[in-house]
DNA sequence: GAGGAATATTCCTTTATCGGTATATTCTTT
DNA sequence: AAAGAATATACCGATAAAGGAATATTCCTC
């Protein structure tokens, strides 16, 4: 993966929001969307875009489709990952967002 | 500046390669199309993208317009930049950019 | 195998991006 | 003021992105 792609991936809002998610580990789309309260077809356009870019993997189980950051994927996603931590916990909409999700989490399990 | 506008001026081969170069420091558009091997619309309207957006700073002296870094730029920038010298060691086109680069600056003057 | 839940894909429209050609602007020099 | 150098802008065409609506796929459960 080049570093280009890399950053075309990060330089949308939706992609960043979620990302900023997925450094909490393998979630689910339907966990995303709860989360971020965006239409399931956005959530999945871009998990898809991210995926195909080696950005994102992802498994399936049953119903689900759970996606984390490739563990493998461009060594500058780590450091940006580690950056949009401190990041998030200053800005409001990223903010929100992890507290959302732990809501999420925390509810009923999608299984 | 949003980390999301950022990731987009980024998110471009010929900006990052321009990004790759500024990190030496001040340039004009004429040296950076020289050392890149780009045509003068094309480095003006990059220079135009990330200037209008906050990345870059320029100053006019005669007829030339230098470009820099803009020094208070996203705090993240300046993570990339440094990530992307270590990146650029390894890098066949960024490398080569930066020893055209040292040739250009080690001709004539602009002035 | 029928129905339902979770997810992906297709099609469409709108908007942004990128690069080129041609032209304009700005500053210097004569 | 005219010419030339360095740079910017306007306009155009091609391509990519982004999001919505509708539909398809996949897998589970009954």
């Amino acid at each position: 993966m080049d570093l280009v792609t890399l950053y075309k991936c990060l330089g949308d809002p939706t992609r960043l929001r979620i990302l900023n998610l997925l450094r909490e580990g393998s979630l689910c789309v339907c966990q995303l969307q709860e989360a971020l309260d965006e239409s399931q077809v956005k959530m999945s356009k871009h998990l898809g875009y991210m995926k195909k870019r080696g950005l994102l993997v992802s498994e399936r189980i049953a119903n689900w489709n759970y996606y984390k950051i490739n563990p493998v994927a461009h060594p500058m996603l780590k450091a940006n990952m580690k950056a949009l931590g401190s990041f998030a916990a200053k800005d409001d909409e990223l903010a929100s967002d992890l507290k959302r999700l732990r809501e999420v989490k925390s509810q009923a399990d999608c299984s």
